[in-house]
DNA sequence: GTCTATAAGTAGATAGAC
DNA sequence: GTCTATCTACTTATAGAC
């Protein structure tokens, strides 16, 4: 019932367009949020007016879908894009995802800004920001039971919160580097934390906390 | 340069009013962020028009300043309040603080929105957010290090990044929580990580992710 | 496909009555 | 201390010319 009409529009002008007008709307949605990011900017940002803008997507919240699914090679944790890593590679990918994110900090940014905007009532990128993270925590819940597959282990119940916590991690060590870059290594805090609870997973250690 | 103006207002009726107000826009803020949400909408909640929260505050961005600052009770990760525990406790009574949080999501909601909102440009929060990670890091880090010391250890490298990392994990869990908490366990999964954050910073072992 | 013009609504803030 | 009234500014969206 909503949003679906892809072939009718092939035109390659139109496409490229639509394109500038994503790709400035990243910048405008990430710098400023959904909320206090206006058409009228994004429209600045690619020459023209906001008119032009909703004659493309139709409203500024069909832009925004389209802005979170049509990121393309811009994205932050390309997970579920092309051939996705398995297993222990997939860790390694993502703690050198979280090393090129360091060095990108606009379209981090976004992601940030609008994952923790989309919580708020009613939000457009609600349902995008849910699917996202139910799927994100499926893949790295199958990376940890094929780890446990190699090694002969059996898998352990804390999976489930291992998968959350390490892409819990990956989006608050962003907040903290975003609001001071100097204070937090992005790349190593990411690395050192995904290290920590992958070890914790194959290698339970009694818990430090017990009293 | 920058507000301060305590004594003055000494008013019983006054104080109590300016209370309601606060709380009103926690649960405002919380639930449409500081850009979307209006002061209409507190003002409807507090049972006033939105001219008179301006005479109490004299602003929307003087209201979210003392939102953030003027939590007194009702806070998410109260560190900084009263008494701090130090050392190993620390640890315990942030395990502590996701169980109880995991019963207010309104709170939690409210600091995860503008946390990740006062990343946008000359957001006016985004100052008390830097300073207040920082100070929490802070407070980490120290917790770390009287633990080494009582073990007779000497303190790893790693504390720096651990900090960062603690913090990050229960700001991140609080969002996928958010999002769908029949997904996530808030209390288990914090608990879990930071046991691993923990024990990895005590016992360091050799990386899991090594080839 | 992009523009101008404008509609229709809402925002935060101010002034002054009570 | 709270209200009504008003101001100015700006938002998304639509209509229609070019």
């Amino acid at each position: 019932m909503a949003g679906q009409r892809r072939q009718p529009r092939s035109r390659p002008e139109t496409l490229a367009r639509r394109r500038d007008i994503v790709d400035a709307a990243v910048e405008i949605f990430g710098s400023k949020g959904f909320t206090g990011g206006t058409l009228q900017e994004i429209a600045d940002q690619v020459g023209m007016t906001h008119a032009g803008i909703l004659h493309h997507f139709g409203s500024k919240h069909a832009l925004l879908l389209e802005v979170l699914t049509h990121r393309d090679e811009t994205d932050v944790a390309d997970l579920e894009e092309q051939h996705i890593p398995d297993g222990m590679p997939l860790f390694r990918h993502l703690v050198r995802t979280a090393f090129i994110n360091a060095h990108r900090a606009g379209i981090v940014q976004a992601y940030v800004v609008l994952s923790a905007e989309s919580v708020t009532d009613d939000h457009p990128g609600r349902d995008f920001f849910q699917k996202r993270y139910e799927s994100l925590r499926g893949e790295i819940a199958h990376a940890f039971a094929v780890v446990c597959a190699e090694r002969g282990i059996d898998e352990p119940e804390t999976i489930g919160y291992a998968s959350a916590a390490i892409l819990a991690v990956m989006d608050g060590l962003q907040v903290q580097w975003l609001l001071d870059p100097s204070a937090v290594d992005l790349g190593r805090a990411t690395e050192f934390a995904i290290e920590a609870i992958v070890d914790s997973v194959l290698s339970p250690a009694p818990s430090p906390l017990a009293e």
